[in-house]
RNA sequence: GUCCCCUUCGUCUAGAGGCCUAGGACACCGCCCUUUCACGGCGGCAACAGGGGUUCGAAUCCCCUAGGGGACGCCA
């Protein structure tokens, strides 16, 4: 059997942190096995369903890299095929027309609560063979078995078996004729050739309905892999209407879609030989079936962790695009400015944009000096070396590390100090305060001139503060 | 309320009856490295939800209790 998954999203909001793992899970099982993956955009309620959510979904699955085959299929233009379906159970007697409003509904499961049973439709227009000229508005209802039980194994779940007794006659079309969720995602997985349903254990109740539309439709029974749901780290649901999931924020914060996708796929699972992972890796190790079937909670520091993980193996070239999003400045440098000066803070940063943050002063000249770091290091000793290291390194052979790094340690043993008393008074000249990366790497990538210059500025601002 | 699922350090997990004095990772705390900040290295803190069984032996199997989550829509 060909493996089919699928992602189908309801373009009613963002993507967001569970269906990102939902959708990441699909795509991997689809190229482990060789199959396809295939995206599908449940758009039957078409108050909440927009085009811009429609493609901002689209771009997030674009951005963590996951291809999927054809074209996206939009339920509202498989409506009409659905109506057709629904009119054949109809025939058939596998499905009829129930006349009972929502008024009496609502009674009807308020005082079953009320009893202490399970709030479930009673019935009562089963057996009464409605036309569908009685003049009344009618919803359509599938016939379900009042006995027995539906079994089916869950790839993560095991074994699942479902008392029939526990079911009730789920709608199928809504009054106004218009397909349900359950009956146009089965019917639409039955078109695909879905294979393999893997989508969170939220659905796991939901299951037991659509495989009573699957029998009633003679349609095979696909395999179900039912993941546990996250959740935030005060192990709340992680809904969508929170927001706080919002794929968009991650990529705001300077998170890479390597990273984030390394860590939706270690919650819950864990391979061999650490943790970090790449795209290939993860397809060799990962197994569905491994997966905890308990809830986990996102924990955003540990993504920080997997994300300064990912900053430090990736080619600090491939990182330049994204990272310039963050600094306003930089299309003023050269690309290979840019790439070393991400080289040169990969490891010390959790993000890019804490990157962009640190790394500012060498798109940026500093205006202004901290003043805790001026009192702490800025005296009038210092002051005279870091004049005698403007002339010094204005003298300079060679501009590059080494012979940077060689000059300011002759100073230093000329002038018989500590490093930091240098070190620290060329930081702050340079950065305005006392964290950089090493020193001489830091004055060799900013360049002579404009070392200098920043130097000699900070030279007359600390001279008129002394 | 009813049905379903789950329960190992604060968090994510390893663990399939003896390998468990319960391992790893994040976080936290020390120390080392160090020219600041980091990276890295070493070490520390810290868990089998509770109670009953079964067994020579249980984190692992069974039962009960408690807690957590999910579902119970003319939402998906």
């Amino acid at each position: 059997m060909s493996v089919v998954t699928r992602f189908p999203p309801s373009p009613t909001g963002h993507l967001h942190l569970g269906g990102a793992r939902t959708a990441i899970i699909n795509w991997i099982y689809a190229r482990q096995n060789g199959g396809k993956f295939v995206v599908r955009m449940e758009d039957t309620d078409r108050e909440r369903s927009s085009r811009e959510f429609e493609s901002s979904i689209l771009d997030s699955l674009a951005w963590f890299g996951l291809d999927f085959e054809g074209p996206v299929v939009r339920q509202s233009d498989t409506a009409l095929y659905h109506r057709k379906i629904i009119n054949e159970l109809l025939e058939t007697g596998k499905a009829y027309r129930c006349v009972c409003s929502s008024e009496r509904l609502e009674d009807l499961r308020a005082s079953q609560r009320e009893s202490g049973s399970k709030p479930r439709y009673d019935r009562r227009c089963r057996d009464l063979k409605i036309m569908a000229d009685i003049g009344k508005p009618f919803v359509i209802r599938l016939k379900i078995p009042e006995s027995g039980i539906v079994k089916f194994h869950d790839l993560v779940q095991g074994p699942i078996e479902y008392q029939n007794s526990e079911l009730d006659d789920l709608i199928i079309a809504r009054s106004d004729g218009t397909p349900t969720y359950h009956l146009s995602s089965v019917v639409d997985d039955i078109e695909a050739k879905v294979s393999h349903i893997i989508r969170g254990d939220d659905h796991l109740n939901n299951t037991p309905r659509q495989v009573h539309i699957l029998n009633a439709l003679n349609a095979k029974i696909p395999a179900y892999g039912h993941i546990p749901l996250l959740h935030s780290i005060d192990g709340k649901k992680l809904s969508k209407r929170s927001g706080s999931g919002n794929i968009l924020n991650f990529v705001q914060e300077g998170i890479l879609p390597s990273a984030l996708l390394n860590y939706l796929a270690n919650i819950g699972w864990s391979g061999s030989g650490g943790e970090v992972y790449h795209k290939e890796k993860l397809l060799g190790q990962f197994e569905l079936s491994s997966i905890s079937k308990s809830s986990a909670r996102f924990d955003t520091k540990k993504l920080h962790w997997f994300n300064q993980q990912h900053m430090i193996i990736s080619p600090p070239s491939s990182l330049v695009k994204a990272f310039k999003t963050f600094i306003e400045e930089s299309e003023n440098f050269e690309q290979c400015f840019v790439e070393k000066v991400i080289s040169l803070y990969v490891g010390r940063a959790t993000t890019l944009k804490d990157m962009a943050e640190k790394s500012l002063f060498f798109f940026k000249k500093p205006s202004v000096f901290e003043s805790k770091a001026k009192q702490k290091f800025i005296n009038s000793q210092s002051l005279n070396i870091l004049n005698q290291t403007i002339d010094r390194l204005k003298g300079l052979d060679d501009w590059n590390s080494e012979s940077i790094d060689g000059e300011l340690k002759k100073i230093v043993a000329d002038n018989n100090i500590a490093f930091p008393m240098l070190g620290q008074s060329i930081r702050i000249a340079l950065s305005g305060g006392t964290n950089s990366p090493d020193i001489s790497k830091t004055l060799n990538i900013l360049g002579r001139s404009e070392s200098l210059d920043r130097m000699c500025f900070a030279s007359e601002n600390f001279g008129s503060y002394l």
